[in-house]
DNA sequence: GAAGATACATAACAAACGTTTGGTACGCGA
DNA sequence: TCGCGTACCAAACGTTTGTTATGTATCTTC
């Protein structure tokens, strides 16, 4: 087994593996154990890599988020309401990484809850998800794709609550939540927000 | 100080404690010792009423739903979209012990996605909400509210997904959902509703 | 090819966990 | 008043946790 390999590679290794336990079994079932036996690897090789539990978590998290936002996502096809549209299907569980993804942001809004570091990482986490959204909200007022009166911030508060709500709802119930439907519902959403 | 009390209060009283520990520190949190000392007890007590851990958590879980099932709500004054208006209100956390309820319940969407018996509870729980929800759907299609070509399980779900999505956004930010905001931000939605 | 840093595995550590055990204090029927 | 069952505490049990210590290969550099 080799020495001088990419330090930085084998951390998102690292964090890969965290992601996927934290996926398949929540935060309550993250453990160092768990971690190395999913990469088959040692708890030495985890503390090799990472000062303590918390800052693994940390870095996972960072990496999974950039991963949220370089994802492919769906193509905006023009300005306004059909962007808001493809920003809230790109939240929407509808792969199987995506429903990974979901279940780790899930499972961590139970660890933000009890931690004031996590809370503040969440909260920061919702700004920029909103501050996605709200590009697509003015332009289409602009557009006069909304009500002319309709206040931006509302729509944006209103259109993320409804994503992160049916997020919530497909990972419970699949059966009555495919991705047929969800991108129904999506679809329904906007088209109630442009009258 | 023993003896003849009332066996099932006692239970409830544990079972208040445990909702308590749930929503200060989430299920990462919850433990034996937490719950018995928030009660000024030993784990002795905790063990003497309930077999094991699974099983009070089971218990609190069921006496929390009661709880929230029996919660003085605000007063629906109409039928249809008003109605639907109440009953989303009913889950916001506009009050303290709103808020600590509202924690429980995120909270536990960690625990069940890791425990296929506590995932099928939550799945339970949200076909129970969506049905409140369902009646005053229907009312407002009948009373023509909604657009008659409106199907109803779409709008029941659009509404089950903006309500716990606000929730979401609600608890992890609440100096910028105030009470007053969350409840112009559902009378929004559903004036959108209503065309 | 010797020296030293790197990359791990292995194993031990104290702490915290859920659970079990043993004991004591009290209420109640006899 | 005796005896028994309930209510509970205190302590200990074995396991699992995050962390630390030690050991050993492998690579890099000279």
């Amino acid at each position: 087994m080799p020495a001088r390999g990419d330090h930085d590679a084998r951390r998102r290794d690292v964090s890969q593996a965290v992601w996927e336990v934290l996926a398949a079994h929540g935060f309550g079932g993250l453990t160092l154990r768990a971690v190395a036996a999913h990469m088959g690897a040692s708890t030495g090789l985890l503390t090799h890599y990472f000062p303590s539990k918390k800052a693994l978590v940390r870095h996972a998290l960072e990496v999974a988020q950039e991963h949220t936002q370089g994802r492919d996502r769906f193509p905006a096809e023009g300005e306004g309401l059909p962007g808001l549209r493809a920003a809230l299907l790109d939240v929407m569980p509808l792969t199987p990484e995506a429903v990974a993804m979901s279940r780790v942001w899930v499972s961590f809004w139970d660890a933000a809850l009890g931690d004031d570091e996590l809370a503040a990482a969440e909260l920061r986490r919702y700004e920029r998800w909103r501050g996605m959204l709200r590009p697509h909200v003015e332009a289409a007022l602009r557009l006069g794709q909304l009500p002319a009166d309709a206040d931006p911030e509302d729509v944006v508060a209103t259109a993320a609550g409804f994503g992160h709500g049916l997020v919530v709802q497909a990972l419970f119930d699949p059966a009555r939540f495919p991705p047929r439907r969800q991108a129904a519902l999506v679809d329904g959403f906007v088209a109630l927000l442009g009258r």
